[in-house]
DNA sequence: ACTTACGGTAAGTTATGACTAACCATTCAC
DNA sequence: GTGAATGGTTAGTCATAACTTACCGTAAGT
């Protein structure tokens, strides 16, 4: 499975999606993310565990506490992956266009 | 839940990603989706469902076929909900650079 | 009217992953 | 050294969704 694949993936779940926004708003310990999220935490550190596979995120120990940031390399791959689709979607509408224009 | 939100979920499955990736080649009917996919047809009909309902795909009869394809508002909701987290990675890294450069 | 092709839907199966509780290692303050 | 805070990991639970098979409606050709 690709990165790009992985990330999706990562982002497919509802509660990972919410961690994900939270740290995109900055970065936060484990604890912090967990609070007021509705999950344990170490539900929160598996999630963390995926979304840092899928190379979405980063983390830094700080003392006793485990930093989470976002990775913009993974936030530029999904990117990408999906500047491909915007380029072939708007060919296939123009082609549609000129189907119902031909028609 | 939002409708990108829905999005990511629809396209955190790896069959449905490799359905979106084939319908954005060009539009397709259900059957030749479904063939060389390694699931049967209705498991198709299924997640199309799922994709057609995050926005992601739109469908017209053709005769007895179904073709899809995939629909650029879809793709661009998605590219805007990841431009967000991407102006906010980029402030991140800097604010990282700048806590280093400072120690 | 009959047959074939096509595809949505329902119901059943079951593997998976999101969740929890428990355990343990690390860090740091006292 | 001790205790508290922090968080990764393991193992168990169980709800869910990805899958299949079966059924049925529609379109089109004969």
């Amino acid at each position: 499975m690709t990165n790009h694949s992985r990330a999706f993936v990562a982002l497919g779940d509802p509660t990972r999606q919410v961690i994900f926004e939270r740290l995109a708003r900055r970065p936060m310990p484990v604890g912090k993310l967990a609070a007021g999220l509705g999950v344990t935490r170490p539900a929160v550190s598996q999630h963390l565990k995926v979304l840092k596979h899928a190379g979405l995120v980063t983390a830094r120990q700080e003392g006793t506490r485990r930093v989470y940031q976002i990775d913009p390399r993974g936030v530029e791959a999904m990117r990408t992956y999906l500047d491909r689709f915007w380029d072939r979607a708007l060919a296939a509408l123009k082609t549609a266009a000129e189907s119902e224009s031909d028609s």
